[in-house]
RNA sequence: GGGCGAUUAGCUCAGCUGGCUAGAGCGCACGGAUCACACCCGUGAGGUCACUGGUUCGAGUCCAGUAUCGCCCA
């Protein structure tokens, strides 16, 4: 490498690329596995898996932050030997791709979704997944150059893609082991259905909002039941006097003769056409009388029962539960759309009627027959619906009451619109199995459990676990183990901080099966072909021979990785063709039959053939998380990694050396979303193996005023931004030091004026929802008239940037900070290299130990502090303790003291040199994981300055920084008796500094200092330090007091300075009376404190004999202080007078 | 409703198992072109550590309660 001359200032631009290129070049990121790394002694593993980003949008500054502080940690580990891996990649996104997408075609005008979903059987799927592919293709690209932009130690040759054929065959092998296990089953159940994106979501997709609602009160008639078997709507209706005769409360007050009902509260009245029972409490006064009696749905004409059930709540108008001062008493139940409703639909055996079209309109096409007079509802959406009926109810009378009520509400957190609870079919993982969910639980550290962990259940050989509802836990596990067994990976898993285990171990504790499939496009198919047939006693062999039953049944088909379930339709019992007794069909059995035939492989033999008869596969995707909980392991080649010679060349190699990885770093928001799952695979498929053995939890990052970072408050900065405007390591700096244990970071956001690149705090409004923003519109700080619109204006329609008026970016002054450090560490290696340089070398091997002045003692001992306060800060992922450190080991100590201090000796001595060398060259080192640019900029400069070292420290040479060793100091270099005297001699040297700041007077301005042997002895012991960073030009013996001699307290003593009126004589008397009264008034104050402390008997008793000691020297100090403040002033009215 | 957390200088935040005369950066005030750095150097002002009780020789730190704010889960 060419060196040059270093420039005056650190500019990253300048260099940033340069160094990655020299990374690239030398490969020095790539983890080896295998004999490769046997050959090349590669230490012991350290692995981390990136969470990978979405391939949704650019990554944004929480990125920037999570991915600093995995890059912090893998450089780190590089550089202390470790055989690190740092495993890149993105990550599909399903239903987030697949709509940013549609969105984005449909505002180019282009045909969007809907029109492909129209051309569905002419390929339109694989069109539309072309569309996203080129999305996918984009920002896959920008999400890995900002990550090389940040400086990531990534192993790129790795990186993988969810979506990728190494990711995708572990996908299905996870799938298809689980279906063989019992662990997936399909059922038709409530889900959470987003009527927009069209889809199911998990449970922790949903996103709770407070809405204000009403409760509406509807009134249903009462009837008999009907006693004409053709027609159950033939009923009679109940009167308030035959109501009143039953004994009801209240009935009698109402008018005889008229028509009695029941009055439902209910947030959703649009639902009352699915409804299927009326339920009240059974301790309700009201439950008995109606015993019998139905109720009649207005319009619809349907008639339901009137059932008792205790979940529903008795009205109360004094209670503290808004439910009971809301409630009629009376609950309507519509088990297709609510999952409460569904539950007692379950208990009292129900109807379960849908009365809505996936688009959530109301529809009679999806399973609702007796519209009766309803049909005026039919196709209203879901809002127009409501009004509708609640209009209907009113104009009959039977609308009650309306309320307002403010409640929370299911919202979708990719459409923002409220979730219908729909009832459709899906494919679930039995994660409440314990083979899920107790491994999960088993995983968690001891310490870090609250409770004991369930033991491992027995597996029993037999029957697979199969189908809905099933509760039948047997099965093939993968992973047999005894109950009560201990296997490897348990109690291991940690937690930091501590409190996030709690959110796991509860989120597993009420964990409930996990719905799987996504009636998406973008995403993995599931991989099984179904067929509906009806099988007789007769025909069902024919039936299933066509397919190859036999085949399967005698077990040929089993390293193909074929399972087949036949479901009965009528009760939704499973059959496993190999074993179950429902085999063959008899009369008894006949009926429809749905048969699922899951293919592992892509390139099934089978598939042609069962395509031929029919049957077709499942058209929906997997949840993103089921590849994404694969992550740790597909990535590195599961469930075959010699399958994929060019990706994964060592092979199995890879697999075993990195799995279990060593942390997983993340929001805790991820908790459950994530690190749950890959917890509960990588035990299920990897025998009882971690995906990792820790997880660390960072902050969120969120704006100036607490609002998470989005794209439509546009209060986003790009760390692009920030790496062009302060470069990388300032980024990755500030980063790394505002990673602390505390929930969230809040991260001003400033904006750079486009006409003139200052750097301003925007004018803010606040919007109808309540966020601050920057206004749309902002005015240059220095000049009014230049306009500028901001990302919020852009977003929220208000504005569009224009020549004249052009998009200001986002920043944050935030990021000065480390543009400053990494500036003052150049500037400081540029110092002392050039005093390296034009010293004589003696060589390293020069160093005499006596020689080494108070201030190299102090700065090694300083060193060596620093480097165990890094290592015990990276070991419990305290970054920011690690970035404090070495700003203040950089910046106040090397530069402020040492540098300083050093300065008149340096030249002279190959010694002192050595040890400038040595400190220069390790704090490079210590800094690199944090900013490795400028170090990387700086290696070869400071390793041409020569072998750096001192016996007991070791600063191994090499080519690059970011592999070069971690400094090794051996304690001896822990010289307490220098910090002691270093620190009196600081506090000399500040003492004198506050009389030059309080007189103003000039640097350049040299003064005497006239003190005791004690203190001579101590300025002698400090080499000089003390007159060249106090501005001394000589250090006297105390003599004759001179006329402008100023005194000051150190240590109980006297000391004169003089020279600080350069012509006049004398001091300014006032100025140093007023100075002398305010310390005479603080050491009082100390010195009554401490005195007073020492005078409670209990303190001298009870607290430790080395604070009471303490206690009393700085009693003594303060006392000495005073008295020579209070001389001094006396002194100096004496000579007043 | 359950859980977790926050409240410390004008702003953004440190302060681990109690020993503190409560720190940092920014901002502010004063001084400084000294031959590493003005992206700098020196000095200073700024805080009843949200509130109320308690434990303790001693509480920003531990305990209980109150208030405000935030996040997660129902």
């Amino acid at each position: 490498m060419i060196k040059t001359e270093l420039a005056k200032s650190y500019t990253p631009a300048e260099t940033e690329d340069i160094v990655r290129a020299k990374w690239d070049e030398a490969g020095a990121f790539h983890a080896e596995a295998g004999p490769a790394a046997e050959s090349a002694r590669a230490g012991k593993p350290y692995a981390i898996m990136i969470p990978p980003p979405n391939v949704t949008a650019a990554l944004h500054l929480g990125h920037a932050f999570n991915n600093t502080l995995q890059d912090v940690l893998a450089r780190a580990h590089r550089m202390k030997g470790f055989n690190t891996l740092w495993m890149p990649g993105t990550d599909h996104a399903g239903i987030a791709t697949q709509t940013v997408v549609d969105k984005r075609l449909q505002h180019l005008g282009e045909p969007s979704l809907k029109n492909y979903k129209e051309r569905e059987a002419e390929g339109g799927r694989d069109a539309f997944i072309a569309k996203v592919q080129q999305w996918k293709d984009e920002y896959e690209a920008t999400i890995l150059d900002q990550l090389k932009a940040m400086g990531c130690s990534c192993d790129y040759d790795r990186t993988r893609f969810t979506m990728d054929e190494v990711c995708a065959k572990a996908v299905r092998e996870a799938f298809s082991r689980l279906f063989k296990d019992g662990l997936i089953y399909r059922g038709k159940r409530l889900v959470n259905w987003d009527p927009v994106t069209q889809t199911a979501l998990a449970d922790d997709e949903v996103e709770m909002q407070e809405v204000d609602g009403h409760f509406w009160y509807l009134r249903y008639p009462l009837v008999h039941p009907s006693e004409n078997p053709s027609d159950p709507m033939d009923c009679q209706e109940v009167t308030w006097s035959e109501l009143a005769a039953r004994g009801y409360p209240g009935a009698g007050k109402r008018p005889d003769e008229e028509v009695a009902w029941v009055t439902v509260a209910t947030t959703r009245p649009e639902t009352y056409l699915g409804d299927t029972a009326v339920a009240v409490n059974p301790d309700d006064p009201r439950a008995k009388p109606l015993r019998g009696l139905m109720a009649q749905l207005p319009l619809v004409g349907r008639v339901i029962p009137i059932i008792e059930d205790d979940y529903v709540v008795m009205p109360d108008p004094n209670a503290s539960d808004p439910k009971a001062q809301y409630a009629s008493g009376f609950l309507k139940v519509t088990p297709a759309h609510d999952p409460n409703d569904y539950e007692i639909g379950e208990r009292h055996n129900l109807d379960k009627i849908n009365v809505m079209a996936p688009d959530a309109s109301i529809s009679d096409k999806h399973g609702w027959e007796d519209i009766g007079d309803a049909h005026l509802f039919v196709g209203k959406s879901r809002e127009e619906a409501r009004k509708l009926v609640v209009k209907e109810f009113e104009a009959r009378n039977l609308l009650e009451a309306v309320k307002a009520y403010r409640h929370s509400v299911g919202h979708s957190y990719r459409s923002h619109v409220p979730i219908e609870p729909y009832l459709s079919d899906q494919w679930y993982v039995k994660v409440t199995d314990d083979r899920l969910k107790g491994e999960a639980l088993r995983a968690m550290s001891r310490d870090q459990f609250d409770g004991e962990p369930p033991a491992r259940e027995q597996i029993a050989p037999g029957l697979p676990g199969t189908g809905a509802g099933s509760n039948d836990d047997g099965g093939r596990s993968s992973t047999p183990a005894k109950a009560g067994a201990k296997c490897e990976g348990d109690a291991e898993l940690r937690f930091f901080p501590a409190r996030y285990a709690k959110t796991f171990q509860q989120w597993h504790e009420n964990l409930r099966d996990w719905c799987i499939s996504r009636q998406l496009w973008w995403g993995h198919r599931i991989p099984v072909w179904h067929k509906r047939v009806t099988l007789t006693a007769e025909n069902w062999t024919d039936e299933l021979l066509k397919w190859g039953w036999d085949s399967y049944v005698e077990g040929n088909w089993e390293d193909d990785g074929i399972v087949v379930r036949i479901v009965r339709t009528s009760d939704g019992s499973v059959v496993d063709p190999t074993v179950d007794p429902l085999m063959p069909v008899t009369k008894d059995t006949e009926g429809e039959y749905d048969i699922f035939i899951c293919m592992r492989d892509e390139a099934c033999f089978l598939k042609s053939q069962i395509s031929n008869l029919r049957f077709q596969q499942d058209p929906d995707v997997l949840d993103t998380w089921f590849s994404s909980a694969l992550w740790p392991i597909s990535t590195l080649g599961w469930p075959d990694p010699d399958a994929f010679p060019d990706e994964i060349p060592e092979g199995s190699a890879l697999l075993e050396t990195f799995n279990p990885s060593s942390v997983l770093c993340t929001a805790r928001e991820i908790i459950t979303l994530w690190v749950s799952r890959m917890v509960m695979f990588n035990r299920y498929f990897r025998d009882h193996t971690l995906p990792f053995r820790h997880v660390y939890i960072h902050a969120m990052i969120q704006d100036g005023h607490g609002q998470k970072m989005s794209k439509s408050l546009g209060n986003g900065v790009d760390p692009r931004d920030i790496i062009q405007t302060h470069g990388s390591d300032a980024l990755r700096y500030v980063m790394t030091q505002i990673a602390t244990a505390t929930q969230d970071v809040r991260m001003p956001v400033d904006l750079v004026c486009p006409h003139t690149e200052e750097t301003f705090t925007p004018k803010m409004i606040t919007t109808p929802a309540g966020y601050t923003v920057p206004a749309p519109i902002q005015s240059c700080p220095s000049d009014p008239s230049k306009k500028m619109v901001t990302a919020y204006g852009i977003a929220s329609g208000q504005a569009q940037p224009t020549d004249e008026m052009p998009l200001a970016i986002n920043a944050s002054q935030k990021f000065d900070l480390g543009r400053n450090f990494a500036n003052k560490l150049w500037n400081a290696t540029r110092f002392a290299l050039s005093n390296l340089e034009t010293a004589k070398d003696h060589g390293s091997s020069s160093v005499n130990e006596k020689e080494l002045t108070l201030a190299d003692r102090w700065m090694l001992s300083r060193l060596h502090a620093a480097t165990q306060t890094i290592d015990r800060a990276l070991d419990a992922y305290q970054f920011n303790v690690y970035a404090d450190t070495v700003y203040d080991l950089v910046w106040r100590e090397f530069c402020d003291w040492y540098l300083e201090a050093i300065k008149p000796t340096i030249r002279e001595s190959p010694t002192q040199q050595q040890v400038l060398r040595t400190i220069l060259n390790a704090i490079i080192r210590l800094l690199h994981p944090i900013m490795p640019f400028v170090t990387e900029t700086l290696w070869p400069h400071v390793s041409d300055a020569g072998p750096a070292g001192l016996p007991g420290v070791e600063l191994p040479s090499g080519e690059l920084c970011c592999t070069v060793g971690w400094p090794r100091i051996e304690a001896r270099w822990n010289d307490e008796a220098a910090e002691a005297i270093f620190r009196r001699a600081q506090q000399l040297v500040e003492d004198i500094r506050r009389i030059r700041g309080e007189r103003n007077i000039p640097f350049k301005q040299k003064l005497t200092l006239m003190a005791d042997e004690d203190i001579r002895k101590l300025a002698q012991e400090a080499g000089g330090m003390v007159e060249v960073l106090a501005g001394l030009a000589e250090i006297q013996p105390m003599g004759d007091r001179p006329a402008d001699a100023v005194p000051i307290t150190f240590e109980g003593r006297e000391i004169l300075l003089t020279g600080l009126y350069a012509g006049a004589n004398e001091a300014d008397r006032e100025a140093e009376m007023t100075r002398l009264a305010k310390v005479i008034a603080e050491k009082e104050r100390a010195a009554g404190q401490l005195a007073g402390r020492l005078s409670n008997e209990n303190y001298v008793k009870k607290a430790p004999a080395h604070l009471v000691e303490e206690t009393k020297q700085k009693l003594e100090e303060a006392k000495a202080d005073l008295e020579a403040a209070q001389q001094a002033l006396a002194a100096l009215k004496q000579s007043a007078n």
